[in-house]
RNA sequence: GGGCUCAUAGCUCAGUUGGUUAGAGCGUUACAUUGACAUUGUAAAGGUCAGAGGUUCGACUCCUCUUGAGCCCACCA
């Protein structure tokens, strides 16, 4: 043996020999009772960053069951990640001048396809670093034929139950490019413009935007601003450049009374918070600008100007009515702007699908609340109920293509939809006309992923029964009887409400049970200096850069060592090489128990109970009693998810009393029996290790001997 | 503005249901060492557990307030 640890001899073979043995799948313990963890989906075509490696959770999860004889199932897959994996295929376009509007819908779809395609595999081989003995045989994409099926299938049926409703919401929408963008496609840039302060009646409020006005549905003042207290509830008789109006008077927190006079204008069509007001109030949206950037039929004479020159000819004619009281021509503001060309984003309001959220929540608050599913650590339940006890509808529309496209069908004819199975419909089911047209639309990333759980058991082509793509029905899979619910669904803190929570809404109505019965969050990872680390701040660490330079043993424990679950961390190097050192502390006693080894001695005894009886002198009994004691602590441990405590424990243990204090008794005294002993405690360790540092534990129970794979071997406890 | 988390040794963090002298790693100091391992060993120094008050026989642990740090959500007309 080597003087010193040397993980890239290891790791990587021994990674392809497990795989090769099909040790990741359950059926390596056929008869055994069902574990199983969904693997939350890294991004298909983008590296792993350190959250990632966090996942190790699962992993030791998975491997501590196997060998305590489940037939434990580790789920992989990969998410096409909506719109981000587009805004990365836009730049790469952009870096060869062109954009998505040279392209159509369908030729778009399949670039973006090939270029994940191209891309794929990277956070695979990633994974496999790591150790994690995931299933690959089972691997899931999330735009994977039979998943989508699924997702219109649990579409359908919402929409078919009426929970699901169409709804105006605003978009950002470029009148130039005649598209929206999402919110990362917009920049904001600090702009100079005049302040309007204009007459409405007996106040005065001022406005950016004099030419929305005719969108204009209530105006709004702070609910303790004694100067309007009297109008609040009250309709005020208006002025305007259109004749006489009258107009309502609201109070609402989102009022600044510092702000201009304290009076807002509320124009639920045309800004983001006017229109969150409009819904608090139930107010009405007049849209007043219309898709082509021109003022529309409510703008009277004004209507056919495009927004800059109906702005100019609005205050014009109000200056001439004596309507503006003053203007303030040093008001600076951040506005949006169109990414791509630098026009001023129009906020529109534009029909989109909604679910209902209110019943379809309330099943998922009783799942926590009755213990059907626990959330570890604790906690995080009162965040998850938060949560759901304020849900709001859910808009599960969104302007990209890459994504699964919803299967609705509007009728130009009698104005009414068709939502199908996928199926593309002939004529409208109501009218029967053929002049039908498909949602342009596609899902929301997280209405398809919050199906991942049962969609990825009930696709598996391993399952005796298929779904049958015709049929409404979801027959189910022998994966899907076996592992669903889920036992487990691990994942950071930070995606509790956008996908966890969702996951058990979704879950409960389309399956009629929780998806998972467990919910285990971690923390995040952070840069050394405890800062989150992210692209744009440049502190981004490849986990596998830091895997190939300390191995992926010290990696995985050093991630787990030290940090209650659901703490953030920081990444500390001198961490990892304490943890380095402790693999080669570990190697270095396996290396005297090689060099001491006597050829006589067969290394079999494996339970503690036989060595109980075969240990006579007081201090091997004693050792043996430590190791079984050890043994209980951390299955309790890990019942409890407590892998910080056993980690510490295992190290606490191993280093400072095995190694320090029972190989220097024995070392003294060389005898059989002793060294028999020590032997067998040390792979009865090994086997406690190994969930935490699979590689290392595995090559040194080979050179020690053993015969079989020590992922086959058994938990010393039960 | 609403909510959450954290504050323990110089640094990074542990500390099950409140129970004797509060732990680890790194760092520091002294000594040892061609011996499984210098990616080592033995030993030492170092904390009024952020502050104040309360509950209790007993509080790092539970409650309230204050201060400081971070995160999430909502928003800037």
């Amino acid at each position: 043996m080597d003087k010193v640890y040397d993980h890239k001899k290891v790791e990587e073979r021994i990674y392809a020999e497990w795989e090769k043995n099909g040790y990741f799948k359950p059926e390596v313990n056929p008869d055994g009772r069902s574990y199983s963890i969904i693997l939350p989906p890294p991004n298909a075509n983008a590296p792993l960053h350190f959250g990632h490696a966090m996942y190790v959770i699962e992993d030791i999860l998975i491997r501590y069951q196997r060998m305590k004889g489940a037939a434990a199932l580790w789920l992989p897959g990969a998410d096409h990640a909506g719109f981000e994996t587009q805004f990365v295929f836009e730049k790469h376009l952009a870096n060869e001048g062109k954009s998505r509007f040279d392209y159509d819908r369908e030729t778009l779809y399949q670039m973006i396809w090939d270029f994940v395609q191209e891309n794929r595999g990277g956070m695979e081989s990633q994974l496999r670093k790591l150790g994690f003995s995931l299933d690959w045989s089972r691997m899931k994409f999330t735009l994977d034929p039979d998943i989508i099926s699924i997702v219109y299938r649990t579409f359908r049926r919402l929409y078919d139950d009426g929970l699901v409703y169409r709804a105006k919401r605003l978009v950002n929408y470029c009148t130039y490019d005649g598209t929206s963008f999402s919110d990362l496609e917009v920049v904001y840039e600090e702009r100079k413009n005049p302040l309007y302060y204009i007459k409405y009646g007996p106040l005065t409020l001022a406005t950016t935007r004099p030419e929305t006005k005719f969108g204009d549905t209530a105006v709004a003042v702070h609910p303790d601003d004694k100067r309007y207290k009297k109008y609040i509830g009250q309709e005020i008789e208006i002025k305007t450049v259109l004749g006489k109006a009258k107009i309502k008077v609201i109070a609402d927190d989102s009022v600044d009374p510092e702000f201009g006079t304290g009076v807002v204008k509320i124009t639920p069509a045309h800004d983001f918070n006017d229109f969150e007001v409009g819904q608090r109030h139930n107010l009405k949206i007049r849209q007043v600008i219309g898709f082509d950037g021109k003022m529309n039929e409510h703008a009277g004479k004004f209507a056919g100007l495009y927004v800059k020159q109906a702005r100019k000819a609005v205050v014009e004619e109000m200056q001439k009515k004596g309507l503006i009281e003053k203007i303030d021509d040093n008001y600076i503001h951040r506005i949006g702007l169109c990414y791509k060309c630098k026009n001023v984003i129009e906020p529109l309001p534009r029909e989109q699908w909604f679910v209902k959220m209110e019943p379809l929540a309330r099943p998922a608050i009783d799942a926590v609340r009755k213990g059907k599913i626990e959330v570890h650590p604790k906690s995080f339940e009162k965040i998850y109920f938060q949560f759901l006890e304020n849900i709001r509808d859910w808009n599960i529309s969104r302007q990209i293509v890459w994504g699964i496209r919803i299967p609705a069908w509007f009728c130009e004819k009698c104005l009414n939809w068709t939502v199908t199975d996928g199926i593309t419909p002939e004529k409208c089911l109501k009218c029967e006309s053929k002049t039908i047209a498909q949602d342009p639309d596609t899902f929301d990333t997280w209405f398809s992923s919050a199906q991942w759980p049962f969609a990825t058991l009930l696709t598996q082509s391993s399952s005796k029964s298929k779904i049958k793509n015709q049929k409404s029905k979801i027959e189910n899979s022998l994966d899907y009887e076996r592992f669903y619910p889920t036992t487990v669904m691990e994942t950071g803190y930070d995606i509790l409400r956008w996908w966890v929570a969702r996951m058990v809404i979704v879950g409960i109505y389309a399956t009629g049970k929780v998806p998972f019965e467990n919910v285990v969050l971690h923390g995040l990872v952070k840069d050394p200096y405890g800062k989150k680390m992210s692209k744009s701040k440049g502190n981004v660490v490849n986990p596998i850069e830091v895997v190939e330079q300390y191995g992926a043993d010290a990696v995985r424990f050093a991630l787990v060592y030290g940090t209650a679950l659901g703490n953030d961390q920081a990444l500390s190097y001198a961490k990892l090489q304490g943890m380095r050192n402790f693999t080669n502390k570990l190697w270095n006693i396996g290396r005297f128990i090689e060099m001491n080894r006597v050829s006589s001695i067969q290394y079999r005894v494996s339970s503690i109970e036989e060595l109980k009886k075969i240990a006579k002198r007081k201090n091997d009994k004693e050792w043996v009693a430590k190791v079984d004691e050890l043994t209980n602590q951390l299955t309790n441990n890990l019942d409890n998810y407590q892998f910080n405590l056993a980690a510490e424990r295992l190290y606490e243990f191993i280093w400072h009393e095995f190694a320090d204090k029972y190989i220097e008794d024995v070392k003294i005294r060389i005898d059989k029996d002793s060294y028999l002993i020590l032997t067998t405690l040390y792979l009865i360790l090994l086997r406690l290790l190994h969930p935490f540092m699979p590689f290392i534990t595995e090559e040194l129970c080979r050179k020690l001997g053993a015969k079989d794979s020590i992922m086959v071997s058994s938990w010393p406890a039960k």
